[in-house]
DNA sequence: ACATGCGGGACGCCCCGTTCGT
DNA sequence: ACGAACGGGGCGTCCCGCATGT
């Protein structure tokens, strides 16, 4: 039992997911999410004893997610900067194929009552991260002097963050992808010896 | 009869604006508007006819208020850069100071369904108005060659808005201002000629 | 001011008429009946102290049109029976053409709780009305042998009042004089000693 | 799980029939309704998703009814006058003794907007029976020469809801079934070939 | 006298998150 | 895992006073 159990609950995440980046906390019924699913109410509450339980469970999800991105760039070897703008696209790239990612980025950015307390972790760790890679880019002398480290991890974080929300207030057609491409390397400018420099990096988004 | 009836409207949308701000559009109900007032609802629906109109008056108001900011910087004739400072630096105290305005950002960032197509309208006048300044900047000769100022000015309002968001998700005792004051000359340092230096490239974009 | 007054009363009763006849009793507003008159609900205030009050009023103007109709009727020196299909073909004109007619009649057939007892005021009138011309027939022996006079008066204002009804539920473009100039017959031959009598009386409608 | 859930929806049909008969269908609230069927309104929307669709399973449950009344009649190979009086009886006792039937008569006969269309259905479907039966009456020869069918079988129906609606006007102890009685008898002879002929017939009532 | 503008409650319909018997 | 029922609001509207002009 325990597997068709475990497909039912994934789906009724996913679905969840899709209600909750499309409407919002409050506006996201369980009804509409149990009908979504082809289930009932009762079997929605079988898997997640209250909507607060199931809103949370998509934020640790997207919480997950978000660690493992950041795991995966603080591991490898690149170059700060490179490690930023290689973190940025990853994020991006969950955004934009994950709707369980944009669900939990719009459940912490709304900031529901019943939720409290959740929303800020995933900011704090991405602000974390950043930190780490400009010191590693500070050690390796990419950065201008007396660049203060801390501001400017919170300016990477409120530069994607604010672009990601521009993408979607501004609706159109341009993706969040896109917009990143264009004002990064003005951001990333800002920090460095010498702006041109050649290791500026961009990398490739890899085929997802 | 105006003189009263202005009052208890003004201070009605006061409230609301607390409202709104502190739960968001639907969470916020019209009873507790109406009851933290000390009105009914009956008194509430005789000046706004709906919960939407409500919303889109005060979205109306704080667009005006932005507007008059944005003008009063643009008639100015400050150096460019001096007047994206001064821009952000005005927003950010009606902010922290004007309830109609955190209200009216918060509805507008919020995408309610319901208010679809009023929320845009801000964030597209401040980009144009930043273009402005910055084409200003640089007929002055402030900015770097080559930069490009769409992109620039998309950048400052991203970074404005996400670091408005962080410093509420984050919660915590600084405020908007301060955290401005830290992280605008990192952010504009990038746009000028001289820390970082003439020309930063930036790499043709691979089509995607 | 007495004149203005008056004239403005009038139009309230007549906009209220056509309210109460369109969407009967509770789904015409007061509001709504302001509106269409022009005037703010104050105004309907001062002349009707309440919903309850328009209605009666309503009510009384149409009984009062109604009893001189009958009281025409019965004045004259009309046979019974021509009195009957006079009778008839009288009240249909004023419910097709007076509004207060027609919403009195309607406010009286929906039994709004808080308008009961007023409403059977007329048909009980009719009736014996129709009673009082019928004995008239009878004297002139117009009428079959043992006819039930109470029963026949009834059946009249019974056959009336639904195809009234009809006329109105079926829409089309019939009108209600159409309909009972084909029933009428029909329902008096029943009556009259040699059924398809020539002389069955049916007046021709004068030109409204 | 479908016996207890079936008897309930039963029983909210008939006290909604009720309420419905008793005030109409904007005075009846879906509270009312609720509370005298002992539930809350939740169950009451639970099993009906609006206050319109109740209704209108209430008319169509009426509906159903009249119409397997009347098939019942055309089925049978009784003469055609008396086949009318038999349906009239029958629809008589259905008014008198099911709630349902009652409410949605009551229903159709106010004009609802919400519950446009749904009206005329049955009086057009009572005609054309009365018409059938006609037909079969004027086919053995009972009927007078040169009747207008078309005229007859409207002036029929509408006979019999005038005096359905006269009886519920004017109060009093009076059934419907006793008031038919008596008028009826008076209407057919219209249509006869010998006026107070012996063998108009009157169904007996059977004991209900 | 006549009309307005403003406000008060109460209630209507509907829906939501949730529990419980089965 | 479901069908059925529960309460508690949510928004909007209704009928109506009362203070204030004209």
């Amino acid at each position: 039992m325990q597997p068709r159990a475990l497909a039912t609950k994934e789906s009724l995440l996913l679905v969840a997911a899709e209600e909750f980046s499309a409407h919002g906390y409050r506006a996201a019924s369980m009804r509409d999410i149990a009908k979504a699913a082809g289930l009932t109410q009762g079997a929605l509450y079988f898997h997640f004893s209250s909507k607060q339980k199931l809103a949370a469970e998509i934020i640790g999800l997207q919480h997950a997610e978000s660690i493992s991105a950041v795991q995966s760039v603080l591991a490898s070897d690149m170059s700060g900067l490179e490690g930023i703008a290689r973190l940025s696209s990853t994020l991006a790239r969950q955004i934009s194929t994950n709707p369980l990612v944009r669900a939990g980025l719009r459940l912490s950015t709304e900031s529901v009552d019943e939720l409290a307390g959740v929303s800020s972790r995933p900011y704090r760790e991405w602000i974390a991260a950043c930190r780490v890679l400009l010191e590693r880019a500070s050690a390796r002398g990419e950065l201008r002097d007396g660049l203060d480290l801390d501001a400017a991890s919170e300016l990477v974080i409120s530069a994607f963050s604010g672009t990601q929300y521009l993408t979607v207030a501004l609706g159109g057609t341009v993706t969040l992808e896109e917009r990143l491409d264009r004002v990064w390397p003005l951001l990333l400018a800002g920090f460095t010896k010498e702006p041109g420099h050649p290791s500026t990096p961009r990398p490739a988004h890899e085929p997802q």
